[in-house]
DNA sequence: TATTTTTTATACAGACTTGTCTAATCAATA
DNA sequence: TATTGATTAGACAAGTCTGTATAAAAAATA
């Protein structure tokens, strides 16, 4: 595996279990086994990298709900898969909930570049509903209700609001 | 005013503005024109201050959510008035969002204090639509979409994911 | 008035942060 | 084979962080 890649795996999984401004680049290297000049040789600063691992990210869960969504939509329809691919996700990452929004609330004035990346996935995700709803009002109501899902179940610690969430879905789009 | 609420009221404009470990204890002291001697008399660490500020923002935010409401309510129902009054704050508090839904993002591990005291807010918050809604669904529905609007709104830095959740929430409760 | 509580200013410890720099080594490419 | 690109280990700068220590002064209380 490149350097490179190295750096934006082992970020990516650090960000995600303790957040952006508690990851030191020490930590980063150190445990990807990197040098810190091949660090900066591959990423201008930190905030490159924080780009980087989002722009990974956003890659990685689409790809991942994809194919969760390509093997359980037999039982159910593509956007109740998606609230399963919550809990499913709850399950394997811990309860870390959304990286994109954990990343936001850490933004300073000034981080525009990042802000924009996040937005740009979010958009990406409503739109992903609004492909799949032909009313634009209903899918703009499961994307709220989605990410409602995504953040309240991260803060209590517990699947009740995807479950909850999903089932006013289902309600939703019959 | 007591040095314990200076520290306090200090606290909360720099950990809103900027987030909580972007916020160093020397800004807090300086800016509240309180020596350091005084800061960790009156608070052991910077957990112990994170927890007032919480404590702080909760009454403040009702506070402020119920005046808001008391003044516009003859125009609108309660539950709607709520989410006008996140129109006021976003355009008060220039779009930082939650305050409680900031410091979850910059939880760590072991932080099981905070987190309980995010909780017991957001599930004040639930009580709160459910105390004016009959359906116990619709109640938590409602609260769902709240949080939606509350946390896309600072996302997109724009209004429209509170009056989208409104409209949603105006003909639910017909 | 005497005692205790609280606040002040400031220096400091020890660890951490991002980022730079050097000099050597390994790898790929022309 | 010679050159360029990429990586290594580690020291280092300059600053940040939380928290402690000191001694004096001010304020509240008995």
């Amino acid at each position: 595996m490149k350097v490179r890649d190295k750096l934006i795996y082992t970020a990516a999984r650090l960000f995600h279990q303790q957040g952006y401004n508690s990851t030191g680049i020490n930590q980063i290297i150190d445990e990807a086994g990197i040098a810190k000049g091949s660090f900066y040789y591959n990423f201008k600063s930190k905030e490159e990298l924080c780009i980087a691992y989002l722009e990974f990210r956003h890659e990685h869960w689409f790809t991942k709900l994809k194919q969760y969504v390509k093997k359980h939509v037999n039982d159910t329809s593509e956007v109740l898969c998606a609230f399963d691919f919550l809990i499913f996700m709850n399950e394997l990452e811990n309860f870390r909930g959304c990286s994109f929004l954990n990343i936001l609330s850490e933004l300073n004035e000034g981080d525009e570049k990042i802000l924009q990346v996040i937005q740009s996935h979010k958009n990406d995700l409503r739109t992903y509903f609004n492909d799949r709803i032909n009313d634009a009002t209903v899918g703009d109501h499961v994307y709220l209700l989605f990410e409602s899902a995504l953040i309240e179940s991260q803060l209590f610690k517990d699947q009740w609001p995807i479950i909850k969430s999903k089932n006013i879905v289902q309600s939703l789009i019959n």
